[in-house]
RNA sequence: GCGAUCGUAGCUCAGUUGGUUAGAGCGCCGGUUUGUGGUACCGGAGGUCGCGGGUUCGAACCCCGUCGAUCGCCCCA
C-alpha cells in the first residue's frame, strides 16, 4: 500500500455497486425494458441536467425541496443549472419544447440517475436511479389503469412479493382545496396535542399530517375528514373508473385514504406500492417503504407555461427494487479453463473463443502457480472445468463436468479443437 | 439541520478489569502431497488499531474533539 498518497474518498451518498447487487440492478433495468415494450411505452433519453427553473417552477419555488434539496450550480455563463431530481419535470419540458403534443397521448419510459441533496440512509442516496413511465396528454382514467397494470406486472416479473398497491384519489382542484381546508380546521382543534412536527405542518403542508409517523398524531388521523366527502361527482366517477379498471385487469389494490402528495399539481389518482407490514420486503427496505409511486399531475404543464395538459406517471427506485430481488443467476452456462502449463496459453485463447462463440460464458485461469490453477478454476463454480496441460511433451486436455448436459455440449466443441502447443 | 450506534489486515470480525513483539477466518502470494483434482498441510506478504489531543509508568481499550460510515428524524418531487 502506498502510504503517502491517499485515495480520494467517494462523495457522500454515492455508491459503487458491484457483484450480486450490480447484477440485481441490471436485472431490474432489463425487466423494465422488456415489460415497457409489452405496453408499447416508447423509450426516451433525457438530459441529466436542466435549467433550475424547470424544476423550480414545476415543484414550487418556495418549497424546502427547491431551496435545500437540489443539486444546483452556476455554469460558466452564469446560468443556474440543476442535476435532475426527478424525471417528470424534464419530460414535461421536452413535451412542450419539442412539439411532442403531436404524439399525444404519449407513452414514454426511461431510466437513469437522479440527484437529491439529502442525508443518506438505507434506501436513500444522493445519486440514485429510477425507472420511470409517463403518459402525457391523456385525460382518461384508462391511462391510469394501464400504467398501474404495467407497474403491477413489472413487480411480479421481478419476483417481488409482499407488496400491495395503495390507491387514493385527491380529486380535482376544487375537491382537493375543500378537503385541505377541512383538514386544517379539524387539526387546528387538536393542535396542542399534535407532535411538534405536525404543528409546523399545519401551516405549511397539512396533508402531510396524515402520514405522520408520530403515534399520537395517528390517533387524530383516524378521525380526520376523508377526501370522499369532498369529491365532485366527476372526480368520484373518475376514481370509480380507475378502480373498476384495475379489478378488470386483475390488479390487486387497497384503498389508502390518507395517501397524499405534497405538491399542488397532483390531481385525482395517487398511488404507491408499499411492502405489507411484517413482510420480508418491509424488513429489507427499512424506513424507506415506498417501492414505486406516482399519480396524476394534470396541473404540472401549466406551471411550466404550457397549455393545460393531463398526464399521469410513476417512478421507482432501482436500488430499492434491487434490494427486493433475490440473487440473480445467469442462464448462460459457464466453462472455466485452467492453463496448467504456460505452453498452452495460446490454445486457451483459441479454445475460449470457440466456446464463447458457441454461447458459453468462459473464463481462463492463467495466473499464479501453475499447479494451483485447477483449484482456482473450480472455485469459480463453473458448470465445466477444462484443463490444458503438457504430459510427456504432449498437449493434454481433460474435462470435469459438474453438469452432465453442459459437459457433453462442451465436449462437442472441444473434440473438434486441434491443439497447437506441441511446439516448444 | 437534529439524534443514536459504530470506525482494528483487501473483506468479515476477535481482542478478557488499560499490561510485553495486535490475532483468527476468508482472500492473495509461494511451497509440499509425483498428482485427474471441488482437497489437505506448511510458509509468506499485508495493520501510523479513522485522525488529533488528553489522562496514565503504560491506551486498540478511559476522556474530549474531529472526520467518516450506518440507521433513524425532518423532507420526500
Amino acid at each position: 500500500m502506498a502510504k503517502n498518497t491517499q485515495a480520494p474518498p467517494s462523495i457522500r451518498g454515492t455508491q459503487d455497486v458491484f457483484g450480486p447487487q450490480a447484477e440485481a440492478f441490471a436485472f431490474v433495468v432489463e425487466t423494465f425494458e422488456r415489460v415497457r415494450k409489452l405496453y408499447r411505452f416508447r423509450r426516451v433519453e433525457m438530459p441529466v441536467f436542466e435549467r433550475t427553473e424547470v424544476f423550480a417552477r414545476s415543484i414550487g419555488e418556495t418549497t424546502d425541496i427547491v431551496s435545500k434539496e437540489m443539486y444546483s450550480f452556476a455554469d460558466r455563463g452564469g446560468e443556474s443549472l440543476t442535476l435532475r431530481p426527478e424525471f417528470t419535470a424534464g419530460i414535461a419540458r421536452a413535451y412542450l419544447t419539442n412539439g411532442w403534443q403531436q404524439h399525444a397521448p404519449l407513452k414514454v419510459a426511461t431510466h437513469g440517475p437522479l440527484f437529491r441533496y439529502e442525508r443518506p440512509q438505507k434506501g436513500r442516496y444522493r445519486q440514485f436511479h429510477q425507472i420511470d413511465a409517463e403518459v402525457v396528454g391523456a385525460a382518461e382514467p384508462q391511462a391510469d389503469v394501464e400504467l398501474l397494470a404495467m407497474a403491477d406486472q413489472l413487480l411480479k416479473e421481478l419476483g417481488i412479493t409482499g407488496v400491495t398497491l395503495h390507491l387514493n384519489t385527491l380529486g380535482d382542484a376544487d375537491s382537493r382545496e375543500a378537503w385541505r381546508s377541512a383538514l386544517v380546521a379539524y387539526f387546528r382543534e387538536v393542535a396542542g396535542e399534535l407532535s411538534e412536527e405536525s404543528q409546523g405542518r399545519l401551516e405549511k403542508n397539512p396533508l402531510r399530517i396524515l402520514d405522520s409517523k408520530d403515534r399520537s398524531d395517528q390517533r387524530f388521523v383516524a378521525g380526520a375528514p376523508k377526501i370522499d366527502q369532498f369529491l365532485s361527482d366527476e372526480a368520484q366517477r373518475f376514481f370509480e373508473q380507475v378502480t373498476s379498471g384495475l379489478d378488470a385487469a386483475g390488479v390487486a389494490w387497497t384503498r389508502a385514504d390518507s395517501l397524499v402528495r405534497g405538491l399542488d399539481y397532483y390531481r385525482h389518482t395517487a398511488f404507491e406500492f408499499v411492502p405489507d407490514e411484517g413482510s420480508a420486503a418491509a424488513a429489507a427496505l427499512g424506513a424507506q417503504s415506498t417501492v414505486l409511486g406516482g399519480g396524476r399531475y394534470d396541473g404540472l404543464m401549466e406551471s411550466l407555461g404550457g397549455p393545460p395538459t393531463p398526464a399521469v406517471g410513476w417512478a421507482a427506485g432501482i436500488e430499492r427494487l434491487a434490494m427486493l430481488v433475490g440473487e440473480v443467476q445467469s442462464e448462460t452456462k459457464f466453462v472455466a479453463i485452467a492453463v496448467e502449463d504456460d505452453l498452452r496459453s495460446d490454445d486457451a485463447f483459441k479454445l475460449s473463443q470457440l466456446l464463447r462463440q458457441g454461447g458459453f460464458a468462459t473464463e481462463v485461469v492463467t495466473s499464479g502457480s501453475a499447479r494451483k490453477r485447477y483449484d482456482k478454476a473450480v472455485k469459480l463454480k463453473p458448470d465445466v472445468v477444462l484443463s490444458l496441460s503438457m504430459q510427456a511433451g504432449e498437449p493434454k486436455l481433460s474435462a470435469t463436468a459438474f453438469d452432465d448436459e453442459v459437459g457433453s455440449a462442451v465436449a462437442a466443441i472441444t473434440s473438434a479443437f486441434a491443439p497447437s502447443a506441441s511446439r516448444s
